[in-house]
DNA sequence: TTCGCAATCCGGCCTGAGTCGGAGATGCTC
DNA sequence: GAGCATCTCCGACTCAGGCCGGATTGCGAA
């Protein structure tokens, strides 16, 4: 009890058990650091978290079912005083800036060395934000642009991107019209306006665009 | 030197580091079972492969560069000896048919527990092929039925296949005649018999299509 | 051998998709 | 107020994409 006091609390959120289960393994080395349980889906965070309350979790973001964007949300609601770090393959683009945005309280990869880790969440405890080089530089742009999330999916607008998202789903022109209740010479004025700043030709590589970009679900 | 050739000599091929100390950690802890050493992609397993001669590698299938699959191909022409064991999140469904056709011994999910990891190495080593179940059906089907390697794609033949392939790439039908150097009409008819058999109606649901099959790169 | 299937090709037909030019309505910024 | 970006709409045009019918070759199974 008295140890547990001082050390850090950590729930591990993620659907691989094998990741899981190791990640566990190589912080319970590190002393300062206690492993409270591990939650192998959104929902389960969510009621881990609740259960346990730890300092800290870290959260994988592609999860089955509620994910972690989702699951951060709830959480950072339910229970303010817990960090949420989010671990993430990088592939995942989008969801990064709306997890942080969700109230995570920072995000590292998964390809980082151990000791990485175990330094972030020591650093998240004492109340920074952590995060992993590559993506930040963008999000700082997002911050420090007078909070302009734009130029973040090549200069899109607002209503292209949802455009984008329906064409991503499969729908024809005309369902997008119905869908967005605007008439189909328009979606496709839009759509045009899309291919010009993507660079791109026709719907199948805009589909393309919107899986890489994570706007989409498979 | 005693104790090294009792047990089994691991390799762990995988690009993420958190993943692969974590598993090197888990690993580890099985007396039977010594990490001879970690790659980071397909060349770097193929490298260490030769140069560490281990008894069995874990290998990753989505990696930077050289795939698992590539990767296990020239490790098994290079050293028959070896046995490699195919680690796979599962949501690459195709993939895991080539690796087995390109030598590999089995293959096992990530989401496994670390006991049936240690316990898959043995049955390797021991000359078995281990098969995680979901896939594993299908597989059975495929070997028992005549080796008719059908029925995985929804019913496509190997050459609609081809050309979903092509499509889920943005290409034209035009350009896509011009690689298979074919008719444009030809592989109109082709894409129309996709659609039937799919169920689908154009060519953005065939490109999700294929993502979700992991047919293409994203 | 006959049958079926895969793969190849053709031509015609129709629709969806994409382009172009023009235009009105907001709303924000300088 | 002028300028700019965004969203909206329209008409008209072209063409790639998708459907249908029909036909040939070759291969493997019945």
């Amino acid at each position: 009890m008295a140890v547990e006091a001082q050390t850090i609390r950590v729930l591990i959120a993620d659907d691989q058990t094998l990741f899981r289960s190791g990640l566990a393994r190589l912080l319970a080395e590190d002393p300062r650091i206690t492993i409270c349980g591990q939650a192998v889906d959104g929902d389960d965070a969510v009621a881990k978290s609740a259960a346990l309350k730890p300092d800290v979790i870290l959260m994988d973001l592609k999860m089955p079912g509620v994910d972690g964007v989702e699951a951060t949300a709830k959480i950072v609601a339910a229970q303010p005083a817990v960090k949420v770090l989010i671990l993430t393959t990088f592939d995942t683009d989008s969801f990064v800036l709306q997890a942080l945005r969700a109230g995570a309280s920072g995000y590292v990869l998964k390809d980082a060395e151990p000791a990485a880790i175990a330094s972030s969440i020591m650093a998240v405890v004492a109340g920074e934000r952590v995060m992993a080089s590559a993506v930040a530089n963008r999000v700082l742009d997002m911050l420090t642009g007078a909070s302009t999330p734009k130029e973040f999916y090549d200069g899109l607008t607002g209503r292209e991107i949802e455009i984008l998202k329906l064409i991503a789903t499969g729908k024809p022109n005309k369902q997008i019209a119905f869908s967005l209740k605007i008439s189909e010479k328009t979606v496709r004025n839009h759509i045009s306006h899309i291919y010009e700043k993507l660079e791109i030709y026709d719907r199948a590589q805009a589909v393309l665009y919107a899986v890489r970009k994570a706007l989409v679900e498979l």
